[in-house]
DNA sequence: TTCCGGTCTC
DNA sequence: GAGACCGGAA
């Protein structure tokens, strides 16, 4: 029956002695692939795979997640980044239980109108849960196919990307999606990686860019600009031993996260001042800074941020607990130390916090 | 310090 | 088609 070509035969052959056990493998259940592939979307398998089955432990089925709480969810969602998505995905559950009866869908059309659900999770999802004919061209697949056919082209244009995804559901064998889709991308993950391993690769004879030497320049990566440095001022104001924090609004950056007030230092000012003004732009409270925290350095793909982090306190005497006016949030809190850990806080704010548990100089109000 | 990565929005 | 969204590994 054999009507494989040599490179799905080989690809095919080679997962079969490979295959690593990861959680969605074990069933292969449309809810697990789907969450699974949601996290792995922006993080690497490792760390990934521990999120995974935190999130399915907590989460198992479809119902239990519609009926989460967004904070709870984001919770489990803490460090992983890109929050847009746990918030996608708690919509999307919500919306399969009362439209689709708390199934994933099976066809592309229907998957890809979920919130968080673009062409590659469609494929995902529908390949390996319902072994359809749906290709997928995640990072992987890119590497693994520029490679083999020498794609030329900056892989993200859309010359590269139709090239890639018409030739990825070319070459999905008949009833075989499940397996060769997970085939290819473990073998782009494993062996034809960012450092490819073409001494243990299969496929070198049939590997465009290996016969050319070309390897590493393939797939030819978007010309990126240099990231901004911006420097970020965030105050943590104690009183009566306890701190203030708020939420931040649903759109933009962080979503629904918690944090310690702040924002950018303009030109003139100093970072102590900015943190002042801020406080009172945002809650319209009259603050000082009692004493520089820390500094904490974070790298993006647009901005490296420089975050300069001050203890505060009131200008004036207050006998019991000020109401802020909100400008920049859609809730504030006062929490003691302890509390803080019930919320979810972005990475370097999170990052903030340890360095002052840390910090023998703040035992009085941690 | 540089690099990586799906989806959404504009 | 470009840029925003995030954090950590290399």
């Amino acid at each position: 029956m054999s009507d494989l070509t040599p490179l799905q035969k080989t690809l095919l052959d080679w997962f079969e002695e490979n295959r690593r056990d990861l959680p969605w493998r074990k069933r292969y259940d449309p809810y697990e692939v789907w969450i699974s592939e949601v996290i792995l979307q922006q993080t690497q398998m490792d760390r990934g795979v521990q999120y995974i089955e935190r999130f399915l432990e907590r989460f198992p089925t479809m119902e239990s997640l519609a009926e989460a709480d967004e904070e709870e969810v984001l919770k489990l969602w803490e460090g992983l980044g890109y929050y847009a998505r746990a918030r996608n995905l708690l919509l999307a559950a919500r919306q399969m239980v009362a439209e689709h009866g708390g199934a994933f869908p099976e066809d592309v059309q229907t998957a890809r109108a979920l919130p968080g659900v673009g062409r590659y999770t469609a494929g995902a999802v529908l390949s390996q849960a319902y072994n359809q004919e749906e290709p997928i061209v995640d990072a992987n697949v890119e590497r693994v196919l520029s490679r083999l056919f020498d794609v030329d082209a900056p892989i993200k244009s859309s010359q590269a990307q139709s090239f890639l995804w018409e030739t990825a559901r070319s070459l999905i064998p008949k009833g075989r999606a499940r397996e060769f889709n997970q085939a290819i991308m473990e073998f782009g993950n494993l062996i034809c990686g960012k450092k490819p391993s073409c001494m243990l690769c299969p496929l070198t004879e049939q590997c465009e860019a290996h016969y050319l030497g070309i390897v590493d320049h393939r797939p030819v990566p978007a010309e990126r600009r240099p990231a901004v440095p911006v420097e970020v001022a965030s105050g943590v104001l104690v009183h009566k031993g306890y701190i203030f924090i708020q939420k931040r609004p649903e759109d933009g950056v962080w979503p629904g996260l918690w944090e310690f007030p702040g924002g950018n230092v303009e030109k003139g000012e100093t970072p102590a001042e900015c943190v002042v003004r801020e406080f009172m732009e945002e809650l319209e409270w009259d603050v000082e800074t009692a004493e520089k925290i820390a500094i904490i350095r974070h790298g993006y793909t647009t901005f490296k941020v420089t975050l300069l982090a001050f203890l505060l306190r009131f200008k004036d005497e207050h006998e019991g607990w000020p109401e802020p006016v909100l400008h920049a949030a859609t809730e504030g809190q006062w929490v003691s130390f302890a509390e803080l850990d019930k919320y979810t806080f972005p990475a370097g704010h999170r990052k903030l916090i340890d360095m002052i548990a840390r910090d023998m100089r703040y035992a009085w109000f941690v």
